[in-house]
RNA sequence: GGAUGGGUGGCCGAGUGGUCUAAGGCGGCGGUCUUGAAAACCGCUGUGGGCGCAAGUCCACCGGGGGUUCGAAUCCCUCCCCAUCCGCCA
């Protein structure tokens, strides 16, 4: 969410920038709805310091005559202020859905356009591997290995979900660890986090958490939803909060499942587990001070590219343009991982800098010792390792012409062998 | 899941319907005094928002939401959280 007093000062600039961003908002009618809303809110604390007023002198009226006229009084006024009252809500709530669909603003760096006009910025420093062999896909390299079993997870749960089996499991375990200790090396709090998260923070954090649009599975009778990211709930750990400044920067990590829908993402991508319904996932969270918050999207961005570097796998990293960014991101960077299986790159990780757009939703804010008043800090998200499709690169970049996958020399600690042999 | 007791400002803590201001204390900031410090004394003290060039001034906020009332920290409903006990459970 933008600030309201930034909007109508700079409805042209925010109008602009919605354009860019292929939103489609009326900013002039927030401005008209938000000059209507001051003047209704105006009137409501008038009434109310009359109410007040009044309130006051009914404990020292001089006889019960006087006391009723002044009840009368008082009531009436309340009466007045409760219809005004209403009226401002009314505004309040079309102001509030109008600025809920203004997305962030952009850094002037990020590429105009549309996804066409997301610009690499640079390769990873493993080059594109040369097969002198036909190289197959994740679900084939799986099948032989038997790492994989996408029927006995559609058997029991439903297409999407999946076991993984065999040195897949220490794999997923080894990938948790080996990116977990690049961010400890890095000075982040690691966390596991609940699974599910109250729709409320869900909200805050920006996803919708019940609805047709939804991208959640939500919990029957309940107000919980199993969060899509740990990001709702390492936002949300300081949701409402008020950090002293000094405290900044929080670098956070959390290992959690990730819960996706996938609404309406039929047909696309859908081999193997690209796109699944439930994946472990690692994720980074910063919460900063304006200043610092730049500085701390490059540091997830590296962070994520010495993880891809030690894993040996290709990548590029893109400056995603407007018309891709989402709402809540000012700037956003994605590596894309080459997948010989698909002989094309495909989105590993994605690092945010929300900036105070995320904070100001969900009340974060910090306060600097001896200034009065707190303002909202920057949030910043990036995924250290998202298991499922880390795997997909790994597996597919690996693999030896006897079908065999060499594992990379930093997972080995953990998986206890350097390569998945197919059995005999 | 059941029972009981709780949730008040940066912290502790009083406050069962009405004196214009949530008592008092601690901490913090400023001042007086002092060569300096301590002590003592005096003053100030949070968040969000409206109006105003400003000084100011007004509104809201006592875990969240709703209700009763002219008026709610206080009474009612509901939810959340904390503590203790019981049940269940890995």
């Amino acid at each position: 969410m933008l600030d309201r007093k930034y909007i109508v000062e700079n409805p042209e600039l925010v109008q602009q920038n919605c354009q860019r961003r292929l939103a489609e908002v009326d900013v002039q009618q927030l401005v008209e709805l938000e000059r209507q809303r001051r003047e209704k809110l105006t009137r409501v604390q008038q009434l109310n310091r009359r109410a007040n007023d009044v309130s006051k002198t009914i404990g020292q009226a001089v006889d019960e005559r006087e006391r009723e006229a002044r009840k009368a009084e008082g009531r009436r006024l309340r009466a007045e202020k409760d219809a005004a009252q209403f009226e401002h809500d009314q505004l309040e709530a079309a102001i509030q859905q109008l600025q809920l669909a203004i997305p962030n603003l952009t850094h002037p760096e990020v590429p105009i356009g549309d996804e066409q006009a997301s610009r690499e910025l640079r390769r990873g420093a493993t080059p594109l591997p040369e097969f002198d062999f036909a190289p197959q896909d994740h679900v084939a390299i799986c099948e032989r290995l038997d790492l994989l079993d996408l029927a006995g997870g559609a058997r029991t749960t439903g297409h999407g979900f999946y076991f993984l089996k065999n040195e897949a499991v220490l794999l997923e375990l080894a990938l948790q660890r080996y990116a977990l200790d690049v961010l400890l090396e890095a000075g982040f709090t690691p966390t596991i986090t609940p699974d599910l998260a109250r729709d409320a923070i869900v909200a805050g954090a920006g996803f919708l958490p019940r609805g047709p649009e939804t991208q959640i599975y939500s919990i029957e009778n309940s107000d919980l939803s199993l969060v899509a990211t740990a990001e709702i709930t390492l936002g949300g750990l300081y949701a409402e909060q008020t950090v002293p400044a000094e405290q900044l920067p929080i670098k956070l990590c959390g290992i959690s499942h990730c819960y996706r829908t996938e609404a309406g993402a039929h047909g696309r991508a859908t081999r193997g587990i690209y796109r699944v319904h439930q994946f472990t996932k690692l994720e980074m969270f910063a919460f900063t001070l304006p200043e610092q918050s730049e500085a701390m999207l490059d540091h997830f961005c590296e962070l994520e590219c010495r993880i891809f570097d030690g894993l040996e796998i290709p990548y590029r990293v893109i400056d995603t343009a407007t018309g891709d960014l989402g709402g809540p991101a000012y700037r956003k960077f994605d590596l894309e991982a080459w997948m010989p299986g698909r002989g094309d790159f495909g989105e590993v990780t994605s690092t945010s800098n929300c900036t105070d757009y995320q904070a100001r939703r969900m009340q974060v804010r910090y306060k600097i010792t001896g200034q009065k008043g707190t303002r909202f800090v920057h949030t910043l998200n990036g995924t250290a390792v998202a298991i499922s499709r880390a795997l997909i690169a790994l597996l597919e970049n690996h693999q030896q012409a006897d079908g065999s996958v060499v594992i990379p020399s930093v997972l080995r600690p953990w998986v206890g062998k350097d390569r998945i042999a197919a059995p005999a």
